[in-house]
DNA sequence: CATGAATGAGCGTTCATTCAT
DNA sequence: CATGAATGAACGCTCATTCAT
């Protein structure tokens, strides 16, 4: 998808890590704007010229960064949504552990909102693609387990809202981690869930 | 706030005004990077030398500009949260309302996600205070009408949500306007609160 | 025909006449591609930013010069030209006149020749059409003046071998210098001419 | 006269050999400094590093390059003029020939004359002095076949003129073949040469 | 107050060359 | 001999900011 003039495959892989880790911490701290490709190279511990042996341009590292940001994501969660005849508590569990993911990668979902903009548009789309395949399988199960017959379109909304409200944590921080724990913002937040599918707490 | 050489103070709000309009529109477009301080004066039809007589630095252009943005929100929703007692029909169509002006300012809502760490230090805290605040009026109101006693960090929680998914109707409209109109947006959304705060419909 | 972001159309032509001069003396040093545009604005005397407020890019200057050097070639050769009957004597004056201003120009002509493949394809053509043009006038010169009857193609024969003859005295000097004068030269130059006409000497 | 790390002298040749090709073609594209010597490389077929040991410098393939085009036209045309007594007609053909080369070798007769340039001073006066070889050759037969006594100069005059003819047709084809087929620049140009000697036609 | 020419630090990117394997 | 990954000086160009007029 990106391409390199170096043929070794293994050491793209190695060399691409490097990448992809000095530049998240970089634009972590300072955004994609104000990185410059010097930085990511001498925080990867290569010269600026090997840099480009590895990507065409600096959207390159931006796509690299997205892309690892997903696969962590994707690793992590598909295999939790694959079980067959879900239950509630299932279902809970794996919005749970979604919320602790978007706990841990707080820096990273604020990345991937405020740069969006700065992919090209070719690898945004594929970006995007990946999301929305994400959220279908929240809405997949959110049917298969609610106790009330829901509409395609209902569930939908809840899978997006579930979805966000994972990605508030992180990009919201600054507002609420000065009046919850994250303890109580997961357990309000699946509450408040709970309430939305019609499940009595108890 | 920001400063200005000029001292002839109307002359600032007209020549701001200016400035902000200009900048909004290039900043909609490009992103705030993207846009140089040239094409803001261009566009608010001066000349650079002018446009810095107004400011100190082009963050104080973002700044005037989320400034701006933030006086629109609250200048229309503040009179109709101001209500003594509100019944759960005002809050339900003050949410509307609210979900009504986040549709009409998507654009606006994805550059505040966008470039809020464009903004110094100083200036963005300033602007958080000002959306606490309206978070707060929509807090304040859910404990006055939910029809079950709800704890202040509950519906600090349910305030919150409305909020985003307000705003998520903007910034991710590439995936959400795929599936809804915005008229089947804020129904369902309106669903979904009902049922959060345990109102039985009909 | 060249792009500028200054406006006061005075200034332009003085900074350009300053562009045009070091540029000059450079490319003749050491060529267009080994010439930095940081070279060319100090040796112009200003910083490399006002360089680019005159310049779009590196290869507009190589244009400008191109073009003062042609206006150089034009301005003096023209009004020779313009004579409506001319003789013999007038004509050979003419390309005398020529052979010197060749001489003049030794380093502007090898120039001309080494970096036309730099120039952009549609400047270059502009820069070739007024080379065409003043063949085209030597050419109808020699029509008038030649004792014999002579063909269009003949004509543009003889005029082409004047014009690159005049020209090959600089690009041409490390090997003909070595063997003549360019008194010598321009004697023997002429007898050839002369010769070609089938004007008998003496 | 240029440097190699490779003993083996005939492996020498052969990858030479196929240096001088690939870059000749890649030279008449776009010229020695718009060409990498990693593109020499690939068309060569072969790697980067596998071109340095051939080569010290990537002048020394723009040197190789001119070795091998004098050597060419060295080839076809030395055997030609080494007749004892040419005739007047032996003179001609052979003029003719020469303009034929030229006709064939029009790409590189540019690349001499827009590159010699980044010749470093050394390679430069050695590709220069098998250039003057060429001329005295032609001076000679001049001498010899003139009908009227020439001076050693106004015979050079006439070999250098020649010589360039030649070569004109390559260097400013933009302009003459607009006007002229090959066949027809050739029999005026022969006439032009047969009118300087003092031949009278038919 | 308004102008806009001048500045130069700093950016992304290239590419000739080297050298360990 | 052959390879190709690594290097970093150097390039063309941009743009926020200043300040004399």
């Amino acid at each position: 998808m990106v391409e390199s003039t170096v043929k070794n495959s293994a050491l793209i892989q190695v060399r691409r890590d490097q990448i992809i880790q000095s530049a998240l911490s970089l634009f972590k701290e300072k955004g994609f704007h104000k990185t410059t490709t010097r930085e990511i190279a001498n925080v990867a511990g290569f010269s600026i010229g090997t840099l480009y042996e590895y990507i065409r341009a600096k959207e390159d590292v931006l796509y690299l960064v997205y892309e690892s940001i997903y696969e962590q994501v994707t690793t992590h969660m598909y295999p939790l949504m694959d079980e067959k005849n879900p239950t509630i508590e299932d279902v809970l569990s794996i919005v749970e552990s979604y919320f602790h993911m978007m706990h841990d990668m707080q820096e990273e979902v604020v990345l991937l909102y405020q740069e969006m903009k700065s992919l090209p548009e070719e690898k945004r789309s594929i970006v995007l693609k990946k999301e929305r395949k994400l959220i279908r399988l929240f809405t997949h199960m959110i049917i298969e387990v609610a106790p009330i017959k829901l509409t395609s379109l209902e569930a939908d909304i809840i899978a997006n809202n579930i979805f966000i409200q994972g990605q508030m944590w992180g990009f919201r921080r600054w507002a609420l981690q000065k009046q919850f724990t994250f303890d109580e913002y997961i357990t309000y937040q699946l509450a408040y869930i709970k309430r939305v599918l019609h499940i009595t707490e108890g």
